[in-house]
RNA sequence: CGCGGGGUGGAGCAGCCCGGUAGCUCGUCAGGCUCAUAACCUGAAGGUCCUAGGUUCAAAUCCUAGCCCCGCAACCA
């Protein structure tokens, strides 16, 4: 591994507020960036890793108005709520912010007069619905009526789901408000801000064809929306809750108007920074990470879910290109797809599907990131079932790796007193496995470092094989009737091991390998970090001093039984 | 003909860009070991690589047509 000199900086996309978030969610985004930010710091790269809520827009008002709260309170209380979850899913993110801070209020309404400055937004008059009773504009979709074309009652204005037109409110016939039902409507005009989409095209389409290292599924979403002709994009809205819209845009047309919660939104990413640097008492130096030749250094790394990617390669570029100001754009961009739950799509109005909260309430995390990790949705959509996510954890986590931490800690107890053996030396066998553990751990990092998961959990478990494989052969529980010295080494090697795999899984499983470090001996520094073993395995396996006391492991990772299954089944809505 | 992704032994995936003995994990069967969470190790069976054409000495891999599954279709985050 060479260790580059520049920094990282890492953005998981967005969670919105509305509610505690599902496998899918995290997989798509938090979890995958906080195993690659983890990889970069194991590595001790400098690494700023940032996430945060979204929390603007029309959506976050209903679902205040539902839960009978203000949308401060309700927006405050869900962040806390997501922000503790997540903690408690090991997300190691240096900030957790939100998209309704004052900093991002400033950045937001900057960008926008840039853009203004620039001549990339213009003032245009739409009509939109209005409802009397509920005293607001409702979106397309928050009008329901009869669909003209198939005549399916309850279509929404944006699409009919019975016949997949899609519709214009007005042509709905009987319309009515989804929020209060009421059927006092109103066309009326309003008055936007419009994003000149339009007129970055070439440029955007040079700077994605740049991009070699995406994931097809990046580049090709973000040329269709170019070969489909972008179109110019509304940027404001008629809502309370977002970032307002200063006076000094758009001809004094626009009072009391926010920014569409996808404009503000991304924006967040860079006010996230400034909100850590303000936390941290580190002044401007949010800037450097983000601004000018300051920045130069900093490669930076997007995770998020497919549903996000024309936002991230067409809407946010479009934003830091027309600011005119050399904000950094993204250098790496990877996009995942959806996890399914039997087949189906996670649901959160009719519960269907595992969310966070509710998966903690039956295993530790580190069983769901293993799980998600080694499963991520990067080729396709991926379907989770409890018999596989099962399957998974006992033969991997359970058989493979917490069975030989077991197995030899435990023999070593039994035969050598609980210490590292410093009798005997590496043979054959010990060199065979450091020259196969060299070109595994080579490519292991080569994965993460290309944001491979799935390969990179395959690598992994190969390496846990390999230990196994090893002590197979090594047999200590043999040779200690006639040779106490081979079989001291082989233990050696054995607790060797054991070290080593913490230190690699660590990325993945930060939890049990801090357990598992801690069977041989305290992690240096406290244990927030173990680092990436860089030294080549000739070394890295033979660093244990003989002597040093161990501890045998308790068992590291419980089994999931079939009454676990049935249960879990049966209380997540499972198969049908 | 709206667009994109996918279709590889029972299940889940890699390989496809840069054609040349079809690879991995689980499951199944047999054997070994007994240190360990009835775990671990070894071996075996099992695939016309969605279909039909085409290019080629040779195609899972390139080209053409079609079928199936999933997602998206931009005032939903």
């Amino acid at each position: 591994m060479t260790t580059a000199p520049n920094r990282i900086l890492i953005t998981s996309a967005l969670p919105y507020i509305n509610g505690i978030k599902h496998l899918g969610n995290l997989v798509g985004s938090m979890l995958t960036a906080d195993v690659f930010a983890r990889f970069q710091r194991a590595l001790g790269r400098e690494t700023l890793f940032l996430c945060a809520t979204d929390e603007h827009g029309s959506t976050t008002e209903l679902a205040a108005l539902e839960a009978g709260q203000d949308v401060v309170t309700f927006c405050a209380e869900q962040h806390a709520a997501q922000a503790d979850v997540c903690r408690r899913f090991g997300l190691s993110w240096d900030h957790f912010g939100r998209s309704s801070n004052r900093p991002n209020h400033e950045l937001t309404q900057h960008l926008a007069r840039q853009l203004w400055k620039n001549g990339h937004l213009e003032l245009r008059t739409t009509k939109q619905i209005y409802s009397v009773t509920d005293k607001r504009f409702l979106a397309d979709r928050y009008v329901i009526g009869t669909c003209p074309h198939c005549g399916y009652a309850n279509a929404r204005g944006d699409q009919c789901e019975n016949c997949t037109r899609v519709l214009d409110p007005a042509d709905l016939i009987d319309p009515r408000s989804a929020i209060s039902g009421s059927k006092d409507l109103e066309v009326r005009d309003s008055t936007h801000l419009f994003l000149k989409q339009s007129e970055f095209v070439p440029q955007l389409r040079e700077w994605i064809a740049s991009k070699k290292d995406w994931p097809i599924l990046v580049t090709s979403i973000a040329n269709k929306w170019l070969d489909e002709g972008l179109h110019d994009r509304g940027i404001t809205r008629d809502v309370e809750w977002g970032v307002p819209v200063p006076d000094d845009i758009g001809d004094g047309k626009l009072k009391g108007k926010v920014f569409y919660v996808w404009f503000d939104a991304p924006i967040e990413y860079i006010a996230c920074a400034r909100e850590w640097a303000e936390a941290n008492g580190r002044g401007e130096e949010w800037k450097s990470w983000w601004f000018g030749e300051a920045a130069k250094d900093v490669t930076y790394y997007e995770f998020m879910g497919k549903d996000n990617i024309p936002f991230h390669t067409v809407g946010f570029p479009v934003t830091i290109m027309g600011s005119g100001e050399p904000w950094k754009l993204v250098d790496r961009l990877k996009g995942f797809n959806y996890i399914n739950y039997y087949g189906g799509k996670f649901s959160t109005s009719q519960h269907r599907g595992v969310f966070m909260d509710s998966a903690l309430e039956i295993l530790p995390a580190d069983y769901w990131r293993y799980y998600l990790i080694a499963n991520a949705p990067e080729s396709s959509d991926s379907n989770f079932t409890w018999d596989h996510f099962a399957a998974v954890v006992n033969k991997d986590l359970a058989d493979v790796l917490g069975n030989f931490v077991n197995r030899v800690t435990k023999f070593c107890v039994a035969r050598f007193d609980g210490r590292v053996p410093g009798e005997g030396e590496y043979g054959e066998e010990e060199h065979a496995l450091i020259a196969e553990l060299d070109g595994r751990v080579k490519t292991l990092a080569a994965h993460f470092e290309d944001i491979e998961f799935r390969k990179a959990s395959a690598e992994l478990r190969a390496i846990w094989v390999a230990g196994n494989e090893y002590l197979t052969r090594a047999a200590p529980w043999t040779a200690i009737k006639t040779d106490r010295a081979r079989a001291a080494a082989a233990v050696r090697m054995g607790l060797n091991l054991v070290h080593t795999f913490s230190h690699l899984a660590w990325p993945i499983i930060p939890t049990a390998a801090k357990a598992i470090h801690e069977t041989i001996q305290p992690i240096a520094g406290g244990g927030d970090l173990i680092p990436w073993p860089t030294d080549p395995m000739a070394r890295e396996l033979d660093q244990l001093e003989g002597g040093q006391p161990i501890r045998a492991a308790d068992v590291l990772f419980a089994k999931i039984t079939d009454e676990q299954i049935a249960e879990w089944t049966a209380r997540f809505g499972g198969a049908q």
